[in-house]
DNA sequence: GCGACAG
DNA sequence: ATCTTGTCGC
């Protein structure tokens, strides 16, 4: 199993890693529309934790954004880079999904990240900090309000109210399903608000989560389950070469 | 000061 | 995120 470290810079501390959301922050682009829905390919981007075994294990699921057809899928498997702090997600999953980004065969299209993209308490979240870095468009689609506050949207799907901090509108309480609780939209990188909330409607026929959320965490599960039965056969395996030779 | 807080 | 069984409902 081939393990990716955490990156050479990387922060060390909250303070650090607040200052490098301060210095990266200008470079979020927000004058395009980014592409449309239906259009070219969809990828999400998962990570799931085994935090006894230091383990972190990060899915990239590529789609046909007109299907919702897998295309493509990688995964990457390291340590954890960075304790969960709120505001400071980016630092925890960044290192392991660029790592399973990198192993891509095709071009990712646009990002869906599991969280918040410029609603955030420095206007650098996830969804923007992995934008800023690829280069990609990229939008975030949260499962919970975070700090922020929101009206109840209308019952049916495709309703949706401000997802708001103050009083300032930083992204959307969006409903996927008739009657099910709304998922959180905001803008990452290269892409509008109004065009955030068409590609979740665009990847959500089914579900309340994105399918691109959905494939990339099943599929970051599995790579973890195997990460950690890879690392306890590896001990069961030295264990028994020790046993006593008398 | 205390509590809340994406995943 | 993760720990976890059954259960109500389409």
């Amino acid at each position: 199993m081939t393990t990716v470290g955490v990156p050479a810079g990387w922060p060390a501390t909250e303070e650090e890693a607040r200052a490098v959301q301060d210095e990266l922050r200008g470079r979020v682009v927000l004058d395009e529309r980014g592409p449309e829905p239906g259009t070219g390919r969809v990828t999400g981007v998962d990570v799931a934790y085994d935090d006894q075994l230091d383990l972190v294990a990060a899915a990239a699921v590529v789609l046909d954004a007109a299907t919702l057809e897998v295309v493509a899928e990688a995964t990457a498997v390291g340590r954890v880079s960075f304790a969960y702090v709120p505001g400071l997600l980016a630092f925890r999953e960044i290192p392991a999904v660029r790592a399973a980004l990198d192993r891509l065969p095709c071009p990712p299209g646009v990002l869906v990240c599991d969280g918040y993209g410029l609603a955030h308490p420095r206007c650098f979240g996830l969804a923007s900090h992995l934008g800023v870095l690829t280069g990609l468009p990229a939008v975030g689609v949260a499962k919970n309000p975070f700090t922020f506050s929101y009206d109840d949207p209308e019952p049916a799907r495709g309703a949706w109210a401000p997802l708001l901090a103050r009083d300032e509108e930083v992204g959307r309480a969006l409903r996927t399903r008739d009657g099910v609780k709304p998922v959180f939209v905001s803008v990452g990188h290269r892409v509008s608000l109004d065009n955030a909330v068409a590609h979740t409607l665009a990847l959500t026929p089914r579900y309340r989560l994105p399918e691109t959320t959905r494939r990339a965490d099943a599929l970051c599960r599995r790579a973890l389950r195997e990460a950690a039965r890879s690392v306890a056969g590896g001990v069961q395996e030295a264990t028994t070469r020790q046993a006593p030779t008398s």
